[in-house]
DNA sequence: GGCCAAGATGAGCAGCGCTTAACTTCATTA
DNA sequence: TAATGAAGTTAAGCGCTGCTCATCTTGGCC
């Protein structure tokens, strides 16, 4: 492969008509330029320049080889900028994660803030559960994920890092009707009650039933949905109680959310990425989600 | 300025998947990929790999340089195949020029023996007399040229190389109608004769003022052009008689060419070339033209 | 549990490419 | 004609680079 710094050495020596000048012009010394446009000729196997005295002529293989390597120099060094941009953030792409609520609140933020730090950089986003987005974090498909992890049901994050956002209280969520719980609620006196409960197989339903088991009482389900708006609304319609996590809480006259007493139990918000930083990017949003 | 070895050894990863493959296939030891890589990451300053156990997985950014890189990679490696075609003198441009009549003899027997060796060769003509020829030869204009001097006409040809093609006698031209010559005659005899005769101030005017001179007398000139042809026309139209050289004769059933008696004037045919053989097509050039 | 494969790391060594310095060759100028 | 200076070349020296070889670490696999 011909040498790039010695193409560059000859642009410069075509350009500027003499080795000395084509040395100033470069930060290198007269003989360091007549010894790479020695080894150049050399590894071309045709003399590039006619030595006259006191100056040389470039050949017409000099000057071709000079317009020949003027476009792969550039783009060159275009690439080095581009890959330096990426190093720097300015571009590049981020591919995230998140939970469904998440995307709706926490996300937003953060990218707004990630959109101050690194003006040029692409966000690629995917909702999903984190039963989905760790094994896409784990095998590259993201860079980071928010997940969350309820108190009572562990997840399997396997040798991804975590690192904690937010610990959410759980809330009940009682028809506004209800007047017979005032500023807290125990889960106990909840067990007679009908349970809108996520759906069968999730994190959140499997923490609804040890919760209960821990209160001595298995809930009685009427309806099932991962979605918390739908739960608010059958929580509404007097359909029954719930147990959410604070970001499933939202102003609405017909629900009123009530803490539960006792041990407080809790989901936690988590950003999950491999331990390798290898996206440039991470560490920004990883400091724009800590910020919000 | 990023190694083109680097970038080259980084494609052949993330083609092969893995930095072992890349070894085999380009005949490093792993150890050196490594290395390579490793150095690569700290020029760009951005992670090209994540390392897992037993593999590596080439970041966004790798993938990103590596398909940058390709173009002008392959734009290199294109540049060394058309000079290294120059070096065999399988492409390139031979700037010939040469004297009017060799133009018409020489050249083009030179020439075809020259594509023979050299087919993709390409060559560029130019017609001129020796003193037009010579600076452009020795300025680059040209890298070679056929010129001729009278033996009696010193001609300056600088530092520049001449090669002797071969030595034409001189003839005289006469009418056919002529009867009183018959296998040669002595210049001095045609010294009450009109002659026609090169352009005043051309070699071949001094040529023939400086031979006669030597017969002892001045020619009294009737018509003057540097074209034998012209030249030919006018002596068969019994205009005159003519001194040419050999290459000014042609078959014409009006006119006779007949060897000066005595100690023999030559015009040489010369090609003359700057010392430094810049040009691959130069050698097989002179070698055809030597072959003629 | 032992083995193997992939990659990383350190030592060592050869070669490359720079600078410095001295030399050659001309052109310019006194 | 001699001195000066500029351009290029060449030799010496040295530090850095980049390879190989050897060794180590890690984790999958029989």
């Amino acid at each position: 492969m011909l040498d790039p710094t010695q193409l560059t050495t000859l642009r410069a020596v075509v350009d500027a008509g003499s080795f000395a000048a084509a040395a100033t012009q470069l930060q290198y010394t007269p003989s360091a330029v007549s010894q790479q446009m020695a080894a150049l000729e050399r590894a071309c196997g045709v003399p590039l320049f006619e030595r006259l005295p006191h100056q040389v002529r470039p050949t017409a293989a000099a000057q071709r080889l000079a317009e020949l390597a003027g476009g792969p120099l550039a783009d060159l060094a275009a690439a080095e900028r581009e890959i330096a941009g990426m190093a720097r953030g300015e571009e590049g792409r981020l591919r995230v994660g998140a939970f469904p609520t998440a995307g709706a609140t926490i996300l937003p933020r953060a990218l707004a803030a990630l959109r101050r730090l690194t003006p040029g950089a692409e966000v690629e986003l995917v909702e999903g559960e984190p039963e989905l987005l760790v094994p896409q974090v784990q095998d590259g498909r993201l860079d980071l994920a928010l997940v969350y992890e309820y108190d009572l049901v562990s997840a399997d994050f396997g040798t991804l890092v975590r690192v904690a956002l937010r610990h959410e209280p759980l809330r009940v969520l009682l028809p506004a009707s209800r007047r017979d719980v005032s500023v807290s609620v125990r889960l106990a006196d909840l067990r007679d009650e009908t349970f809108v409960a996520p759906l069968e197989g999730s994190a959140g339903a499997a923490n609804l039933d040890r919760m209960c088991a821990a209160a001595r009482f298995r809930p009685r389900v009427s309806f099932r949905s991962n979605d918390y708006a739908v739960m608010r609304g059958l929580v509404g319609a007097a359909l029954g109680v719930a147990v959410v996590p604070e970001l499933g809480v939202a102003p609405d006259r017909a629900v009123r959310a009530v803490p539960l007493a006792g041990r407080p139990l809790r989901r936690r918000v988590d950003v999950v990425h491999r331990p390798t930083a290898a996206n440039p990017l991470l560490a920004p949003m990883l400091a724009a989600l800590r910020g919000v």
